[in-house]
DNA sequence: AACCCGGGGAC
DNA sequence: GTCCCAGGGTT
């Protein structure tokens, strides 16, 4: 039996259940495969359901404003995938009439969509024989074939992706692409994988060679980096200033408390000079009401550092603030994406209030 | 090639 | 704390 044949009947004996697999719809596919970038199945199933829920084609999408979308999105993070899906949907549905292309060369055209998500509709969608690379086939191959390259490096990609479609089942590239995929996420684990439990032990290198446990290669750890943001809640008959988010990089276009960023966290006092709190402060005069809220939010390339102040308004009508910041309450949240550091402190707000 | 982009769960 | 997840875009 060859190896994948062994794998294809491995998976259809064990493989999940997932919401997903019911279906070869291109927009399903596709939404489950965005969703599942750097993203694990238990995460990610949820808001697929709910997205289906609410958008159960792309002319629903389409017609869709990008902050709802957001809003579904809210606390999956990468929200360039959201941005970029929704984009995507517009395109599609305006100018190829709804129609999702069929071929792995034009699937790359499409925004978010790299060589992985485009081998992946391409092959489950429309039966094209694209091998996918993903983290877990990255790590099946290269135990398998006790390959030493590095995925995160031009020769490796190569490299994986050569064995990758060597290996393909050409009848039924989707199945196989999945399985192999199944595979990484329930056999050939990152640590302590259940060799004793996999179809491909005998053919597998690593094993025999008893290296299992040194590959893959691992990347080298990204550096992160701290940040210090300062937040102000300004608040006044329970209606408070939220900004959009717009300049690139974390959280774009989502919504939070207006922020200064500075490279330590200082006082509120010597924030008093900065433009943004003087524009704030605009015909109006503000107090603190407490001791700032602190939050250390660990992101995986950044450790934000969050001060939020807490202030009062004590003189003078709080109003919108022209495009830059719009005046709500906590009931009106809800229409706003927001990331989960905001998440965190409105609910350390509401249970603060909730002891009044 | 190197860096940026979130959040969570397993260990 | 470290690792890593059905990766992609930008520089």
């Amino acid at each position: 039996m060859s190896i994948s044949e062994k794998l294809s009947g491995w998976y259809d004996l064990h493989h999940r259940q997932l919401p997903w697999r019911h279906t070869k719809e291109p927009y399903r596919i596709w939404l489950s495969e965005i969703i599942l970038q750097q993203t694990r199945v238990a995460q990610g199933q949820s808001y697929y359901e709910r997205f289906i829920k609410m958008h159960p084609n792309i002319a629903s999408l389409a017609l869709a404003s990008e902050q709802e979308i957001l809003k579904l999105w809210q606390g999956l993070g990468y929200y360039s995938r959201a941005r970029n899906m929704h984009s995507t949907a517009k395109i599609i549905y305006h100018t190829n009439k709804g129609q999702f292309p069929d071929t792995f060369s034009e699937l790359k055209k499409l925004k978010g969509v790299g060589d992985y998500t485009a081998a992946a509709i391409a092959s489950i969608c429309f039966g094209k024989a694209n091998a996918v690379v993903d983290g877990n086939v990255y790590r099946v191959l290269s135990r398998l074939f006790a390959n030493p390259l590095s995925f995160y490096s031009s020769e490796g990609k190569k490299s994986y992706s050569h064995l990758a479609n060597e290996l393909l089942d050409v009848n039924d590239p989707g199945k196989h692409n999945q399985a192999m995929m199944e595979l990484g996420a329930l056999i050939c684990l990152p640590r302590n994988p259940v060799c004793t439990s996999c179809p491909l032990q005998n053919d597998c290198k690593a094993y025999t060679d008893g290296i299992v446990s040194d590959l893959p290669v691992k990347s080298k750890p990204n550096k992160t980096r701290d940040r210090f943001f300062h937040y102000f809640f300004i608040v006044q008959n329970g209606k408070f200033l939220i900004g959009q988010r717009k300049s690139p990089g974390i959280w774009k276009n989502l919504y939070e408390f207006p922020v200064i960023e500075h490279d330590r966290l200082i006082s509120y006092r010597r924030l008093q000079n900065h433009t943004i709190l003087i524009e704030l402060s605009d015909g109006i005069k503000l107090r603190q009401l407490s001791k700032p809220i602190e939050q250390i939010h660990i992101l995986s390339h950044q450790r934000i550092h969050a001060r939020l102040f807490m202030l009062s308004v004590i003189e003078g009508e709080l109003k919108n603030r022209g495009e830059e910041y719009i005046l709500v309450g906590f009931d009106e949240l809800k229409d706003y994406p927001v990331h989960r550091l905001m998440e965190l402190f409105v609910e350390h707000i509401l249970s603060v209030s909730a002891l009044d």
